[in-house]
DNA sequence: CAATTTTTGAGGTACGCAACACAAATTCTG
DNA sequence: CAGAATTTGTGTTGCGTACCTCAAAAATTG
């Protein structure tokens, strides 16, 4: 059995629609590009014959006629984390493939973790972008400064960390508290039943990220594992030898420690500590964001999963969904959405 | 700190290179497509006047240019489970995409479970097609459809089930053996520690993808959890009312069952017959695919764990190669790759 | 140095669509 | 039914590249 075989072999071209709806040209491009002084009749004469002939605007020739160039610029962090860095070599990818779509990113390296630096970075953005991509704080000033560019008429879209309240058209990146809530359960069940104390270890509470991630942690742990008990969270700054201090004192402390959930950055020194400790098979370790290094801890066996989103599939999205929107066209949703990963050892990319 | 800034604002174009090379469009043309017969310090002006420029070749206008349409065959199953429904609905929705690309795809249905049927389909493809994508079986008759499709020039990718040993482009699909491993892992640590029997459920061991999931399965089950013994592989057939019966039997014959993993279809049988019994939050049960149903059971504790691949990707990815392939661009590997995707209550999308 | 080969230039067409100007035809209004 | 308004047609241009032909220039050879 075939279906679609009805298809043509050829094309249809904007030609064939006015010749086979018994129109000119002109008046089929009124039709198809909703343009006005149209009778309804030939409207839908034309509609007709494009649906009979299965007509598809040839998105090369119309990106071609129309001319159009597109300016982006990606906020990104100043020289950070594993993660960051990821990101920007993918970001700089991106940049690469819509070079060939009439596209240009640049990127601007500012300290995002301080409001006002990053509102004040926005707020100098050239007005020459059409669109930008940021990792934002969910600030009143950062939130303001995206606003005001929304307002001038350039598409923002948040990337990995939202500002919610703002109007951007678009966030692209996990669903933090999920994310929490599934290092949550993964922790629950690798514990199956055994008593003790569950530390968490952020960045800083103050990323918003970070404190999603760890209020979904404990949302699901108290309502699900009364076995387990939370510390109190620590803030290791996404730093690795403060976050191995941090990690050593808490195994010094706490005998019946059973599991580490990090959802930040850091863990080279959570794994020193742990690895040194000798308790690194017996201690259930989750963390955030799938790197070299997580990668090598979780194969080795003393990181038991990572909660990952993918930092391509975030890039190239964000592009996408700013490339869609200023060219009015659809995106597919599905296709955009980023998604939790879990990674054990077996299933690493 | 910005980076990137240099970038031009409006691309540069052929006759740039071309005037900034100090040659003729002719000769650029000749370069940048590599034709024959131009000097080698020629070549060398113009390469660094495209260096200089950041000169890119704007896809759409040489798409346009060349011309050239493309005619692609997905070979499916027949009316099939929710995950074959769900895949044919992706390529049906990547088609329509595609139709905008200059590419047209064609949906043949087909009995991809019997070699001859399939093998048969494949020979009698038009020529007319430049490429074809197929859920594969690794037999000896389909191999030779494949190659013989190949030697015709015709590009084909394995989508979702592989040929290995034929001369197909590329496979789209998950490692299969991986992902029966990550299913074992999840078991085994779930289980942590408890003793017992676990049940495996495949849908045809003559279907490759189920027999490598049971053996990546077995492999660590048998390995890293001594405690957990596997009960021999039960056929379901893909089918719910013969697994609905064979897991009633299994709960009724195994009061030690702890764990049941399915690495077929068939999913509403064995929740059926879980709630029945009512052990089912005793029970870790993992299984693939997710669908409407595995994520009702995910959500409501029945289901453990759905290991998964996502459909949609799948099907652009297997257009995306093929359109690459025959237009000579090059693809980016890691978008291409298809993930094993675990999914948890928390973390659905 | 003439003859030959290699390299380069000039110029054109085509791809499918967007965008526009202006004329012609049709319909509506008073 | 004239005049106005609306609708449709004709025609053109340009986007950036591929691909082609033919001639001119330069380099190589005998």
């Amino acid at each position: 059995m075939t279906v679609g075989a009805t298809q043509p072999v050829i094309r249809a071209t904007l030609e064939d629609v006015a010749r086979a709806a018994g129109v000119s040209l002109a008046t089929v491009d009124r039709v198809v590009n909703r343009r006005e002084g149209v009778h309804a009749k030939t409207v839908a004469r034309v509609e007709a014959a494009v649906a009979k002939l299965g007509y598809r605007a040839d998105v090369a020739a119309a990106r071609l006629a129309r001319g159009q160039t597109f300016r982006f610029a990606f906020v990104l962090p100043t020289g950070s984390n594993s993660f960051m860095t990821s990101l920007t070599e993918q970001v700089a990818r991106t940049a690469d493939w819509l070079a060939g779509q009439r596209g240009f990113i640049d990127i601007h390296h500012v300290d995002v973790f301080d409001p006002d630096v990053l509102a004040g970075a926005l707020e100098n953005l050239s007005p020459a972008y059409q669109g930008v991509a940021v990792i934002a704080l969910d600030h009143p000033r950062v939130r303001a400064a995206i606003d005001d560019l929304v307002a001038r008429g350039i598409a923002v879209v948040t990337l990995v960390s939202d500002a919610p309240s703002s109007s951007r058209v678009h966030y692209v990146g996990i669903d933090n508290p999920a994310a929490g809530r599934t290092a949550a359960t993964l922790m629950g069940r690798f514990l199956a039943g055994r008593e003790g104390t569950v530390a968490v270890i952020a960045g800083s509470l103050s990323l918003r990220d970070h404190t999603e991630r760890q209020f979904g942690f404990h949302q699901i742990l108290t309502s699900e594992y009364s076995n387990l008990s939370a510390l109190p969270v620590i803030e290791g700054r996404d730093d690795s030898d403060r976050t191995r201090k941090l990690t050593a004192a808490l195994l010094a402390r706490h005998a019946d420690l059973r599991g580490i959930y990090c959802c930040g950055a850091g863990n080279r020194g959570i794994a020193d500590a742990l690895e040194a400790s000798g308790r690194a098979r017996e201690v259930v370790w989750i963390t955030h964001e799938l790197t070299e290094y997580t990668r090598r801890f979780l194969v080795r066996g003393t990181l038991d999963a990572v909660i990952n989103q993918d930092a391509g599939h975030e890039a190239r999205s964000a592009a996408r969904i700013l490339l869609a929107h200023c060219a009015g066209e659809p995106i597919s949703p599905d296709q955009e959405r980023i998604r939790i990963d879990i990674f054990l050892r077996d299933n690493l990319p």
